[in-house]
DNA sequence: AAATCATATGAACGATCATTCATATGTGTT
DNA sequence: AACACATATGAATGATCGTTCATATGATTT
């Protein structure tokens, strides 16, 4: 919680503009974000569903995954609007939920080019 | 490493097409990109830095986090070239390494749009 | 050269995450 | 109604990650 420099700030401007530039980013929302691209089954996945849908089998099949592997990881993309699911008989098709998707990204972007990293 | 669908591949057309977008993407470059961005202590390091140039004691003071834990993730960013140091006397800047940052955000992102994600 | 300050680093611990196994659910077929 | 198939889910395990403590390094000051 605290550190060793807390009674004498060495930079108190930069600190302070450090401070806000941080709290106007909503950066527990931009890591969240990122942590769901963050894995490598998960962007197999989002891949793999970027240009057709596809069951549960055909993406363990495409990964060389187990099937309980990908449902797992397709509801947590699912729970986080990734990802969206019709069923069709006894299989379940998933597509990428782009409006979802898109909207976040491009929000993430402006923040990053707002913050001047890009 | 098997799955439960392996002899009877149920659409090989979309699979076929899947693997090669896969193979395509360098997913677990794209992934390994993500998880720098994916933990909240290190996109706020990064949004700290991303308008001033900030010692050590500055980010730990500004983050509210113990100098080592800082540390240790500067190490983790400097290791992966999104930040780079120049020291002054005693203490440490660190600024970020946009000229790194920047192409291989673009890259990501053109890998993306290219998988027709955004 | 001794003391102090700023940062770095190694080891350890707890928390989080991904995968697996076993099993449940829900749908279609006979 | 019984069975087979496709997917989902809970519990457990192993791996990875982030932080902490203790200490080391490198630089300045006295």
């Amino acid at each position: 919680m605290s550190n060793d420099c807390e009674e004498f700030v060495i930079h108190p401007d930069n600190v302070a503009h450090a401070k806000k530039t941080i709290e106007d980013s909503n950066p527990t929302e931009v890591a969240g974000f990122f942590k769901l691209l963050a894995g490598e089954t998960r962007i197999k996945i989002l891949l793999a569903l970027s240009e057709v849908e596809l069951c549960v089998c055909d993406i363990s099949t495409t990964l060389n995954a187990k099937q309980s592997a990908i449902s797992h990881q397709l509801r947590y993309l699912k729970q986080h609007r990734l990802v969206k699911s019709r069923r069709d008989g006894k299989q379940i098709f998933y597509t990428l939920e782009k409006e979802h998707l898109h909207p976040i990204l491009a929000q993430t972007l402006a923040h990053m080019k707002e913050a001047d990293i890009s």
